[in-house]
DNA sequence: TGCAAATATAGACAGCGTCAAGATGCCTTG
DNA sequence: CAAGGCATCTTGACGCTGTCTATATTTGCA
């Protein structure tokens, strides 16, 4: 009927047999995966937890793999609720100094750290890797990435920060300070939680003076 | 009949059925997860690549997860031994400035790519957060994290680096953003390896600005 | 009303980690 | 040199996994 999209991660659609199987399936997936690790779940868990039987996720998402996607997604879009917040409710360009740097800083980190049944699947390269994530998924996590280097742009037009600076080049640099900052404290390698905040800041700091004497 | 002495998840074993089966395991499964993935590893192909039987290599690891614990540590020696090449041959004091952090960053992101096999366990969450990784492999990664501690003490004896640096916090961000760059190009983040070197110096910059006027 | 599509189900298959028993070969000790 | 012990390797089995293939049920629509 109508041209069947292939479906991934697709729009809405209303199950009617179980409810509304799709978000039920997308949450229950973030719980276990939240609780037991991304490795403990399973399809079969996940269809038991709901309720259903093994293979009735299957057509909904026709992978693991895409319904992993979908989970990903759905962390891009707190994401970029919770981290962007500041652009839509006030003007970067009157806020902005290392205290503002510093609010980001610890944003990021903070949603990284609790949300990282999410964090895990959108930055982490089991999906990257695989070639085999949806174009959605591509797009979203494209879009974050541009709205970083942006707000980096905006700052500069502002005279607000250095015209010496790439912005694409100290946004590749910055990130990959949250996210190795990120990742670290995820995956159980910096282990005290105390120094968190002493190294967001240090890590302002750094990106502060950059950004003002490039 | 070397005695390997730190190797925590089997004393030294001199195998004689099959020869060397110990080692021949270790080398087989970095290969595996090298040409295909971490995930694709599994006991059984393993056993299979070196020619002997399912369970024959659990009479030299107690797990799989002993196992890639014993790769990590393999990837930790390789490691210490590229990345602090010139603590051994050459007096830091001698050349450190911005093209000394260039060479080390090159060499570290160089490491972790062109090794991604051995990085992905040693830096890892699949390990370190199992809470079941062998002592020496936490001593390793302690170590290799306390010679970089060391090396920023050392920079600041010799007057190289403001003294308002703390060495501690330095290393943790700056090593945050080098495993940061290093997994988003491993796990396919970043692809344009193009800009890697561009990526490299601008954060080599970032960092030796911060030493000097911190 | 009837038909096609959407949704759920059970069955089956190959692969996984790993435990339990048994077989094989080497080293040490008497 | 024989005997026992031990490290090593093998086969068998169990429960778990992802997912393919039917089959059954429900729904929306013509």
């Amino acid at each position: 009927m109508s041209k069947s999209e292939i479906s991934a991660c697709a729009t809405e659609v209303k199950p009617y047999h179980h409810g509304d199987l799709r978000r039920q399936l997308l949450d229950a997936a973030a719980n276990l995966i939240r609780e037991e690790g991304e490795a403990a779940l399973s399809m079969r868990k996940l269809a038991l937890a709901v309720g259903v039987s093994r293979t009735a996720p299957y057509h909904h998402f026709s992978d693991k793999q895409a319904l992993l996607c979908a989970v990903a997604e759905e962390g891009f879009r707190r994401f970029r609720r919770i981290v962007t917040t500041h652009l839509d409710t006030a003007e970067p360009a009157a806020v902005i100094d290392e205290a503002a740097i510093r609010l980001f800083i610890r944003r990021y980190i903070d949603f990284a750290v609790n949300n990282a049944e999410y964090y895990d699947l959108m930055f982490g390269g089991h999906l990257w890797k695989s070639e085999q994530l949806t174009a959605s998924l591509k797009d979203e996590a494209y879009t974050s990435f541009k709205v970083y280097v942006d707000q980096i742009r905006c700052w500069q037009k502002a005279r607000l920060v250095s015209l010496t600076v790439d912005p694409l080049r100290y946004a590749q640099v910055s990130w990959s300070t949250l996210h190795g900052m990120s990742r670290l404290l995820i995956d159980g390698i910096y282990l005290d939680s105390e120094a968190v905040a002493a190294m967001s800041d240090a890590a302002a700091n750094m990106f502060w003076q950059q950004l003002q004497t490039a």
